[in-house]
DNA sequence: CTGAAAGCGCTTACAG
DNA sequence: CTGAAAGCGCTTACAG
């Protein structure tokens, strides 16, 4: 591949002159500019990127960093993700962590080595300090879905709100038992959705069951079975509400296997508006997130972290994007 | 952060001997090496590894090239590219064509720039003459799902077989009216799955009817109005063999709505084996690719691929790997 | 408007 | 076993 000293001997300057006609910061006579372009067209020139990225301290290239891309709300997200980076000439680096702080801890030294120029972390856990040190050092850091406070930009949805309203919904069918399929409590994302389950059941009078939250170990097995237990149990609930719509989909499974229908029998709710949900049968009532754009958002954000670092160093503060959430309501619910 | 200069002068040598300590090429005594690494830890040192990529060529990164992560088989073959490239060192960089030639373009040649080791393609299409010509570079390709020839390296099923078997399996159960539903017929795959039900009709002699082959536009809705044309024919099927398990699911839910039992009425199967597949109601018989295999083993030949090239200068002769399907009967066949 | 030189942070052939 | 120097391919302050 031909480089820029090519160039410059094809066309007669020094290398300095093809950078500076090549980046237009300072004038190039107009027909020692053509002599360039002409001879970068002859030898098919391109910049190394690498070189560019040696000098400048910069690659053009962002950190995606997502616990499991199986797990079906993040191929919209990292979708989206990925088009707005490549619309503004960014790579996008994927690094699918199984949750493992171990292998996120390994990805961020390595790309920090490569001069990756920021992160998008939907990996967020109480055992995250390396994300705020990151955040400290001066890296761009947004994070996505997982949230704690207002410290780092990031991008959500009210997660209070979403099982607030989602219950409501079901009340607002005749459902007085609503059961709940727990998250892991560990974290804010979890708790917040059972705060919204349980505000909606106060302000509706409705009075709290222990016995209707379902725990789960986390494994399929488990919440099939304690789908069982409570349905074969003394308070059979009138609906579930499920703290995301996997949990949803695998009760619906377990209530379909005992005979139980859906929703004359019981109702079932989902939260984040994966694409199954709206495939299975009956098709999954849920509340939505607006994932592709939460990607988007949260890549364009990331983008103008770097790019103000970069040209007036300048962190900008940072911000909380709360996006909006959508009811929607298919045929599993009455 | 500190470069190797700073190393060296604390360690009171030169970069050199730094560089040589660390990649142990060639021998540093052990007192100075101790002095060295020692150095390397108050200061905590990383090697920046775009300069080494500037000076080696090679970058430690993958491109994985597919045409949409939204579709359910490739989370799985991501998962796989990513966990074996991150085990062995490699960054993966993930590009998300939209199957628009014109973007894979552009990445190839952004990617080229950036130093980028190989690229693995699940985007083979009749128009792919810049992948074949980025082979014939010598740049080293993988490519995954869809392949033409054993010109380069691949990692495929055997389609045709696939085809044949599903077809054979739902005639084994005493269907006889077999309807298929079309893949894009441009793409030698679907080409091929299409080649196994006919095979299977040959050998089963079944005469093949015309009608029940079904053709759509691309679009949802299209394949739902072609399942109930079909269905409110002449020739009603007793089964119908979907190209895809995409196309399964959603003649499922026609056939749901249009008040077919499935599989009494009709049995339905699928090809591809996506997690969705498990969770539809009646769960989808289907063939298996072992997706995340594939992504892995792609990538496994990729990197050794790469390092063939670096180590040994030598490009393996292209081997193209038949990966083993399996019928997985679930309940949408009688 | 343009050239020569220094520098980004490494690695490695050469010399000793 | 180790240092000094050149080079990977750019960019940019400096000088003219």
């Amino acid at each position: 591949m031909a480089n820029i000293k090519d160039v410059a001997k094809l066309a007669g300057v020094s290398p300095g002159t093809v950078s500076r006609a090549l980046n237009g910061k300072s004038y190039v006579k107009s027909e020692t500019r053509e002599r360039i372009l002409n001879a970068i067209k002859q030898l098919d020139y391109k910049p190394n990127t690498v070189a560019q990225t040696l000098k400048a301290g910069y690659s053009h290239s962002i950190a995606l960093v997502i616990p499991n891309i199986e797990n079906p709300i993040f191929p919209s997200i990292t979708k989206g993700v990925e088009a707005v980076a490549n619309g503004l000439g960014y790579m996008t680096i994927l690094c699918n962590t199984g949750e493992s702080i171990e292998r996120e801890k390994k990805y961020i030294q390595s790309l920090m080595n490569r001069a990756v120029d920021g992160f998008i972390f939907a990996t967020l856990t109480d055992k995250s300090n390396h994300i705020y040190e990151l955040h400290q050092k001066g890296v761009p850091v947004v994070l996505l879905m997982r949230s704690k406070d207002d410290l780092i930009d990031s991008v959500i949805v009210d997660n209070v709100k979403v099982a607030y309203d989602a219950t409501k919904y079901l009340a607002s069918t005749g459902c007085r038992k609503i059961a709940y399929a727990m998250g892991d409590q560990s974290l804010k994302i979890y708790k917040d959705r059972f705060k919204g389950y349980m505000d909606a059941l106060r302000d509706l009078n409705i009075l709290f069951h222990p016995e209707l939250v379902m725990y789960e170990s986390g494994s399929e097995e488990s919440l099939y079975g304690v789908t069982r237990n409570l349905v074969s149990g003394l308070s059979k609930p009138d609906a579930i509400l499920a703290s995301t719509d996997n949990r949803a989909i695998i009760i619906m499974r377990a209530l379909h296997d005992f005979g139980i229908k859906i929703p004359d029998d019981i109702s079932v709710m989902g939260i984040d508006n994966i694409p199954v949900g709206a495939m299975v049968e009956p098709p999954l009532s849920t509340v939505a997130q607006p994932l592709y754009q939460m990607g988007s958002l949260a890549a364009n954000k990331l983008i103008s972290l770097i790019r103000s670092k970069r040209d007036r160093n300048n962190m900008l503060p940072p911000e909380v994007d709360v996006v909006k959430t959508e009811i929607i309501i298919r045929q599993s619910t009455r």
